[in-house]
DNA sequence: AGGTTTGAAATTTTT
DNA sequence: TTTCAAACCT
């Protein structure tokens, strides 16, 4: 087994260590007060029996019976059962949440549970927020102290409490998605692997496969072909990454899953001490675990007489994220897994109409091997579907326009009571355009966001380095950026270094004069900036976040940067850092205790939009909630994707772009495994919509400049054809099956394409989601916005001929003044030339 | 070292 | 069409 950080190389081969063995009660995790709550917290009805506490009983069976209120009988029977491994298959909309909430305040009122001893695991942030939430609704300020978590940040706990008792060293890195790409790139290229047929991607989407199927590098290279090109390069560069990851003293989401199993392996002592601490173990969107999070829960339910509860919900109809690991089989097989299981099936819908469903119901019935399950609903049958073929995008998007239109002309519906969804985020361009151009308010959720934005990684990347100067992927990433005179050849030099002597970048660039072959030029650089990381560690040592995130940005020249360029998008560089700057000040005033390398293990794990006063372009899924709550409040429509719709609902739904080639996505119409995805994809659409659902498609569609003829997708053909209402068909009738292309001439020229692009092309860069709400609501969301986005220093008022003085430009006279407030934009002429400046930010000073 | 041009590729997404 | 990185030029 390669563990990341070897942690028991120094420990005897054979045998457990004696910390793991025999556990320090006092060490038991986590600390008893810390999560239990002092002795005297605890409910009366602890105490043997006397007057009061027959009352606290009394109360605590009527707390119990209020909340099996309002159930209904597979409801009830999932909130209560208890003695066996439970597993709940819930369909869309059958009140999921509710049960699982539900189950866990039973558990606590029953007192069978204390809440200290359930874990409730979720997949993302929001998820286990609105758990709590729901939780604590039910049984209090408990529900704060509860372990209610995603998978991840529960391992990151798990393994930094530990960290000690185990050899790892506890103030490890955690790489996202990007880094780990930048890690294997790196080590691709010191293998010299040919780019064209071993792809960085490939390999890295490869290594994320092995490590959620609990296969590490020395296993792989065991088995892999080597006389395959490609899995020879993954062999080698899974080696080499392993490594460097290990030097860097990071983990990569993987491992965190991953390191976890692996320790609980080598530590059953320790596994032995989360189980008897968590006897109740749940378990959300079952179908969406991987092989290693399913281990990970093997691991803490354990088996036999100690084993914890059990309880996973999940709905494998509705599993659509196989291409990032999530293994069917896990939901599929549960009661092969914990044969004594018990399977309770929760098939009334309290959301849609019957219509829908049943289009919901005949789709997924498709898919083969499936365990039956129908959607049924107490409310009546509905409206019908409407279906509509537009001539191409453009019309279909002007249809929907003009049905949003109708439906809230009536007064029934508001715009923030509807949903576009689209199966590729490409196409949301069409119909933000013509959305645009009809007035219709609207949002994009999705898309590019603010912990992804080059400039906010470069600043958390400097952060890094000032906590972990071992971590040279985000240390190499700010080598020099700014440009500071350390080019691809001075790195060179000094990678080779580090790789000769064994030490990682950091050390090596202290001793840059030893490398070989190193330009004097370069080597000044490199000790100046090895000086202002020294200058810039002693800084974030003596202060808060906040004052080493702005020392970082000010010292290195990099906000100095931006101000000075040219380029339009640099401007919302700047701001976004401002941003930043908010988020840290925001995260230091709610945590007043918390230091620099909590906020950065929280932004690492919780790409939160919570966190991130007014995203400006909101995605994560904590985002997304918060984008669609605001969405609704202000009675906009929202675009999103298929995926990311999953989980939520709205009374009038748009499923568009269902042709063949776009949905199912061209890439998955053939494989049988990935078209059966798709279709869960399409069900989970059909399924959002409460009252009214609409099918459309175009039978032209543009896509990379070039127009083609797409089919119909099948997935309305499989609804039947007495549901839907067409309002346009075809040219012909929709087939079942079909090939893009198959048909008509293929090729036709570009239709239309001259929409709006006004508002595409410059000046407001590509803040595409929630600065894409049309200009109506944008202003609106601008006044709404202010108010959290406190300016650190007063933003000085300046005007016309006012002489000025800039830490890095020198003295200057202000030749303009635009905008107001701290969006106040000063046009100031300094000796080397004119500048914009964001007096909210710039170190200007004004010189009498 | 660093800026510019050219060419290939381009689901879906959380942590 | 856009995006991004490698190759190319100064």
């Amino acid at each position: 087994m390669d563990m990341l950080f070897d942690p028991y190389a120094h420990l005897p081969k054979s045998g457990t260590p004696g910390r793991a063995e025999e556990p320090d009660p006092e060490e038991l995790p986590p600390a008893p007060e810390e999560e239990y709550g002092a002795p005297e917290d605890l409910p009366e009805g602890w105490l043997p029996a006397s007057d009061p506490a027959d009352d606290a009983r009394r109360e605590a069976e009527a707390e119990a019976a209020h909340l099996l209120e309002g159930l209904n009988q597979q409801q009830l029977e999932a909130v209560t059962h208890t003695g066996s491994p439970l597993l709940i298959i819930a369909g869309a909309g059958s009140g999921k949440t509710r049960v699982l909430s539900h189950r866990i305040a039973y558990l606590i009122a029953t007192r069978r549970a204390h809440h200290g001893e359930i874990l409730a695991i979720t997949f993302t942030n929001k998820a286990a927020a609105e758990m709590r939430e729901r939780i604590e609704s039910l049984v209090g300020e408990r529900a704060q102290r509860m372990w209610i978590s995603t998978f991840h940040s529960s391992c990151v706990r798990i393994l930094r409490r530990e960290a000690k008792s185990v050899g790892l060293n506890s103030n490890f890195s955690i790489y996202d998605s990007a880094d780990s790409l930048r890690l294997i790139t790196l080590v691709h290229k010191g293998l010299e692997l040919d780019p064209k047929k071993v792809a960085p991607k490939a390999i890295q989407h490869k290594i994320s496969s092995l490590k959620n199927e609990l296969i590490d590098a020395d296993d792989f290279a065991a088995r892999a072909n080597m006389n395959d090109p490609f899995e020879a390069g993954v062999a080698e560069v899974y080696k080499g990454y392993t490594q460097r990851l290990r030097q860097a003293n990071a983990m990569d989401f993987d491992d965190l899953i991953a390191e976890t199993v692996y320790m609980f392996r080598a530590f059953p002592a320790l596994a032995e001490t989360y189980r008897r601490r968590f006897r109740h173990v749940l378990v959300d969107e079952y179908q969406d675990t991987n092989h290693a999070q399913y281990s990970l829960v093997r691991e803490i339910v354990g088996a036999g007489e100690d084993a914890s509860e059990l309880t996973v919900v999940g709905d494998s109809d509705q599993s659509i994220y196989a291409f990032r690991g999530a293994d069917l089989r896990n939901i599929v097989e549960f009661e092969k897994d914990y044969p004594n299981a018990r399977t309770i099936k929760l098939e009334q819908n309290y959301r849609s109409t019957q219509t829908i469903l049943s289009a919901a119901n005949a789709v997924i019935s498709r898919n083969p091997n499936r365990p039956e399950k129908r959607l049924w609903t107490a409310e009546g049958s509905g409206e019908k579907i409407i279906g509509y073929a537009a001539e191409n995008e453009h019309e279909e998007a002007r249809f929907i326009a003009k049905e949003i239109d109708r439906l809230t002309d009536t007064g029934e519906f508001r715009p923030g009571d509807v949903a576009v969804f689209y199966r590729t985020n490409a196409q949301s361009r069409s119909l933000e355009e013509i959305l645009m151009r009809v007035g219709l308010p609207y949002k994009v959720v999705g898309g590019t966001r603010f912990y992804e934005r080059k400039e906010i990684k470069d600043a958390l990347a400097y952060l890094r380095v000032l906590v972990n100067p071992d971590d040279d992927v985000n240390l190499r990433r700010v080598l020099n950026e700014p440009k500071r005179g350390i080019g691809e050849r001075a790195e060179g030099t000094i990678a080779a270094l580090a790789e000769r002597e064994r030490t990682s970048f950091m050390a090596a660039m202290r001793r840059a004069e030893e490398a070989p072959g190193i330009a004097t030029r370069s080597l000044n650089s490199v000790t100046s900036f090895v000086k202002l990381l020294d200058d810039l560690a002693a800084v974030a040592e003596g202060s808060g976040a906040a004052e080493a995130l702005e020392a970082v940005l000010e010292q290195t020249g990099y906000l100095a940067g931006l101000r000075s360029s040219t380029d339009p998008q640099d401007e919302s560089r700047v701001e976004n850092l401002a941003e930043l700057v908010a988020v840290v000040r925001e995260y230091e005033r709610d945590n007043p205790e918390g230091s620099l390398e909590e906020f950065l293990e929280q932004v690492s794990l919780v790409a939160d939009a919570d966190q991130i006063p007014d995203a400006p372009d909101g995605a994560s899924q904590a985002e997304v909630d918060a984008a669609v709550a605001e969405a609704r409040r202000q009675g906009v429509v929202t675009l999103m994707t298929l995926h990311t719709a999953k989980g939520l609902e709205f009374p009038v739904v748009f499923l568009t772009g269902m042709e063949h080639g776009v949905f199912p996505h061209r890439r998955s119409a053939t494989d049988p495994e990935e078209l059966a995805e798709e279709r869960r994809l399409a069900y989970v659409g059909l399924t959002r919509a409460r009252k009214r659902l609409y099918l459309t498609r175009s039978e032209v569609r543009s896509l990379w400049g070039q127009s083609e003829y797409y089919p119909a997708s099948q997935f309305i053909g499989e609804v039947p054809a007495e549901l839907i209402d067409w309002k346009r068909e075809g040219s012909k009738r929709p087939p079942a099956v079909g090939t893009a292309g198959s048909e008509g001439n293929g090729r036709y020229d570009r239709l239309g394409g001259r929409f709006g692009g006004s508002s595409w092309g410059a000046g407001t860069s590509r803040n595409t989601s929630f600065s894409s709400i049309s200009p109506a609501t944008s202003t609106a969301s601008a006044s709404t916005r202010k108010g959290r986005v406190q300016p650190q220093k007063e933003v000085i008022s300046v005007a016309v001929g006012d002489k000025v003085n800039h830490t890095a430009f020198g003295n200057g006279t202000v030749i303009g003044v635009e905008g107001a407030g701290d969006k106040t934009v000063a046009k100031v002429s300094f000796d080397i030339g004119e500048k914009r400046l964001l007096l909210r930010y710039a170190p200007l000073t004004k010189v009498s």
